[in-house]
DNA sequence: TCAAAAGTGTTAAGTTTACACCCATGA
DNA sequence: TCATGGGTGTAAACTTAACACTTTTGA
């Protein structure tokens, strides 16, 4: 009884976040400049271990919310990583997850509590572990996801411009786009939304707030079989 | 001394292989009939555990080659499954891997031993746990890879004439393409080469036999930056 | 009045799709 | 001689890429 498995080692199994955040046109990892052990001093990814009776998917939703205070946020399993020597203090196989989160909407104090900052992602500093890599995969996933669905959006607040939802994909893919190509694809998109407000925060003129309707999108989907 | 990690649980972590195949131009898996606890008599996939000192892709390797022979063999990882009751007899975190293997050159001694069958993945059985939930993201996933990357290959012998190709790709996309257009997008990758051998198995004319040129490949893609 | 971001269409190039017949051979 | 799978080209539809000027308004 229980011989099936008893004869097997068993492993701490951690999960590691990748947090993405964009704010003044950059795109941002959020990073822990580590004040505890081990590896104290160095910049690693928020992290923790899953319990007893715990789900992995929730076991990383958890450790999010330890570090942001955000529930119900876009995120998505990015693979395990599990090598032996990963961690040099214990043999730990680790969970990797990508987290969106909208850059104005996190618990700032549980944020400096840990000790964490927005770093760019094109000047993050080395990472322990095989943190880089994660993220380096984190961010692959992220874009080839964002490419074919309409995950952006949980990177921005409900109303947005144009210009910053171009700013945002420039960010994610690395590159420019044209401006009126962009946005006769957006028109093309009816589940991206004109709505009759103004932002003028960031022109004189003002520019026309957009909002993303999920549920047209889902509609949409439907018909795409 | 230890005690970041120790106040934490620890977890079997078991391996699962989706083992593809192609022969007579349909896409297989090779699943266990169980003759052996837990689920006996059920069909699950291949799997196994982590051990102590092992990778986790070594440990996909080695589990892989317990049930095949084979070694240097296209694996990826498909993702972490670690649902709290998805093994019912004990909290095991289970890591997914598809593996590409040559249905022609496999050990039919081990694989008989190990009471395991070539299933069309059309027509797979129910599995046991969460295994279908794993061939289901596998099969999403190496079709995504399929459509950008040359990994078809290693579904085939060496030598393959076109329609075998073909055959393989509508079987992976799960639909018919149109000969002409396939052939010629076949003959724009250079990395596909022709050989002068003839296949006369399948049909009386014959047909040219190719062979995929990974070094071509991979000095294509240097310039594609 | 001018600097700065918002907004707006057209054309060319490239890619994808649809489609039908002849060829070579062994049985 | 005929059934079977092997092999070949072109035109239309669609998608993507390149490109520049006018508008609005607060400072």
């Amino acid at each position: 009884m229980g011989n099936y498995y008893s004869s097997n080692p068993r492993f701490y199994v951690g999960i590691d976040c990748i947090i993405f955040g964009f704010s003044n046109g950059e795109l941002n990892l959020l990073l822990l400049k580590r004040n505890f052990e081990p590896a104290k001093g160095e910049w690693s990814l928020m992290g923790g271990f899953v319990q007893a009776d715990e789900n992995t998917d929730d076991a990383a939703k958890r450790i999010l919310n330890e570090l942001t205070g955000l529930n119900n946020v876009y995120m998505e399993q990015v693979g395990a990583f599990g090598n032996v020597n990963r961690d040099p203090g214990e043999r730990v196989i680790s969970i990797a997850y990508y987290a969106l989160i909208n850059a104005d909407k996190y618990d700032r104090e549980l944020v400096q509590r840990h000790n964490a900052h927005w770093v760019n992602i094109n000047k993050l500093p080395p990472l322990i572990f095989d943190h880089t890599h994660m993220v380096e995969q984190a961010r692959k996933l992220m874009k080839q996801k964002a490419s074919s669905e309409p995950i952006g959006f949980n990177l921005l607040p409900n109303l947005f411009t144009l210009s910053k939802l171009q700013s945002l994909y420039e960010a994610i893919y690395g590159e420019t786009l044209d401006k009126r190509n962009f946005r006769k694809r957006i028109a093309n998109m009816e589940y991206i939304e004109k709505t009759d407000k103004i932002d003028k925060t960031s022109s004189k003129r003002g520019a026309a707030l957009y909002r993303f309707n999920p549920k047209v999108y889902q509609e949409e989907q439907k018909f795409k079989l």
